[in-house]
DNA sequence: CCTCGATGTTGAAACGTTTTAACACCTGAG
DNA sequence: CTCAGGTGTTAAAACGTTTCAACATCGAGG
């Protein structure tokens, strides 16, 4: 459509070689004051923009680095991105964010397709736990929110088991002893890590195993929170658990939701522990106690994990936080 | 750090030529299934990754749009984006996701990158009206969730102001007549359309100006909401609004979250209606009243107009979509 | 036996930058 | 007057693909 200015065009237009003008661009204190201003002059008038595949090509390095987040839709991930970009720019380097939402062909599709643009670095919270082909392919990748089973790559992660354990200990504590964990799949190593805090919570109160149901959703938003809302309450009543841990905040919300519309008390009929601690989870018809993890730090730490890669003789390391239980109403000790 | 394996590498290794190697990757059909599998082989022999820097430099062509999002935690944004991911994953482009923060300079970094990276297309949801910035420089860009004001781009919107008109209507129909207006700044264009919706429905109605109280904040999360939760209910109780138009869910959340932290009851001593009827507003402490927009087909739309960007004799279109009032517990008419 | 078309394969020329080493020029010191 | 050292500028060689026109091979039709 358009000619299409390169540098050579600029460089003519300014009565130069192109080598001044990639100085312009690259180092523009060795190029003298008056040429400088000509070929800024000449770029502004041809309306130049310089072609970034040809620089990544010759130069080797991308300003660029990206992050494959689980689900666009939670705000526990766009708040670690947050932190991701944060730390990026920084560093001189902007964020591209991709979305797998929970599927690992486009998860792979994504992880192919930014190994190809040779960006700088790459940050991704996989799918499932299979991560073979998330190996290593020149480009730096670093694991967020799960812990790297390998040790093939650096991680930041949180202690999901302990997350679970607290949770389900503040419930325990709160004398409930028909406990249901609402979370889905079991495929995804989040889960299961905070079902087996959940579990290592009752066998620390000396409570047996089937205190605790599953209630396996098929991923972790708000509308199978619902769903497992509308089992919970199938339920008959003396079977029914007087309280819920739910692997996610979007999975407590919708259950609250569910809860609320087949009139249901919480935290009376069913206290309800969420995770994540998002900011809708205060705010939410009934504040949801949560177990809070740090993701503006998550996110923040994996950036400059990423970026200590290319450093000359670098380990991989694998750092894992602390999550904390914030309580609020929708686990109210029961009157 | 490693010696890069390229396309000669491969075909080296293949004993067949480069430009073999490059049919097998991209015309398969055209090379004999015996060298097919050889090429194949090496590639995977060699860990061969394509750079598509130098493929993009050569075919002039990328398989990538992007996204710029005002506020990537704003799970309105996240829905448009799902509406453009899919539409662009059935044309075979990827989607990247940039988020400009409401930052004017982040925007104008990211637009700027975007174009020397040459992707196929950019979709923008501008942080203010100047939109000089996004000038065409060879790179189609369609503005989303705004009407491209000089008509030198393709735009997908909803009407605002119809959608401020709804919402206030609906509260001045339930007995309304000192109502607050929360949002801002100014400078969003969205803001101001609504604004403009709500004084036209006291006009429709035959109210005074005066009856329409704007609370402008400075921005458009959660956290502002609150704080004007607090300013309102610092007003003296003969002065204070009973109800309040809120310029997304966001604001109207914390609000909300307010409300109830100072013991006020929403709707009986303050109405709230929201904009945009994310997910969580139905979620919310009073399920929220709202002004539901289109997410996902704006986010179609937009990208299918990005797409036919590269028809011959293209013409930018403009695409207006109506909004509709979704009625909940916190506008329920006073008791 | 010659020709023709179909089928696979290839050498070499781009694509638009960055970078390196060399070059021209000038200034001030010896 | 010469020379060392600095300051600006440049020619040309990459970077790793895609693509085009040309080339080889082969089986079939005349």
């Amino acid at each position: 459509m358009k000619p299409s200015v390169g540098i050579r065009d600029v460089a003519q237009h300014a009565g130069v070689s192109n080598a001044t003008v990639s100085n312009v661009l690259n180092r523009p204190d060795v190029v003298a004051p008056a040429t400088r201003q000509r070929v800024l002059a000449a770029i502004e008038e041809l309306g130049f923009v310089r072609n970034e595949s040809a620089r990544q090509l010759r130069a080797g390095r991308s300003r660029v680095i990206a992050y494959v987040v689980l689900d666009a839709a939670n705000p526990f991930f766009t708040d670690v991105a947050r932190g991701v970009e944060d730390a990026a720019r920084e560093a001189g380097l902007a964020l591209f964010l991709c979305n797998s939402a929970s599927d690992a062909g486009r998860e792979r599709e994504y992880l192919e397709l930014l190994h190809e643009q040779r960006v700088e670095g790459i940050l991704v919270t996989p799918v499932d736990g299979e991560s073979a082909h998330i190996a290593e392919r020149g480009t730096p990748v670093v694991l967020v929110d799960r812990e790297s089973t390998d040790g093939t790559h650096c991680s930041v992660a949180v202690d999901d088991v302990l997350g679970g354990e607290l949770a389900v200990t503040h419930l325990i504590e709160n004398g409930h002893t028909r406990i249901a964990m609402v979370g889905g799949p079991l495929s995804i190593q989040q889960v299961r890590d905070r079902y087996e805090g959940a579990l290592r919570a009752l066998a620390n109160a000396g409570l047996p195993a089937d205190s605790l149901t599953l209630l396996e959703t098929r991923g972790l938003q708000v509308a199978e929170g619902r769903g497992a809302g509308e089992r919970l309450v199938g339920l008959p009543s003396s079977r029914r658990p007087t309280a819920a841990f739910c692997a996610n905040d979007l999975l407590a919300l919708g259950l609250l939701q569910s809860m609320t519309q087949q009139g249901l008390k919480v935290p009376d009929d069913l206290a309800v522990v969420g995770y994540d601690d998002i900011e809708f989870a205060a705010a939410a018809a009934v504040p949801l106690t949560s177990v809070r993890q740090p993701r503006d730090q998550l996110g923040r730490t994996a950036a400059s994990l990423l970026l200590a890669e290319n450093e000359p003789d670098h380990e991989h390391r694998h750092v894992k936080f602390q999550p904390e239980l914030v309580v609020r109403a929708s686990s109210a000790v029961r009157r």
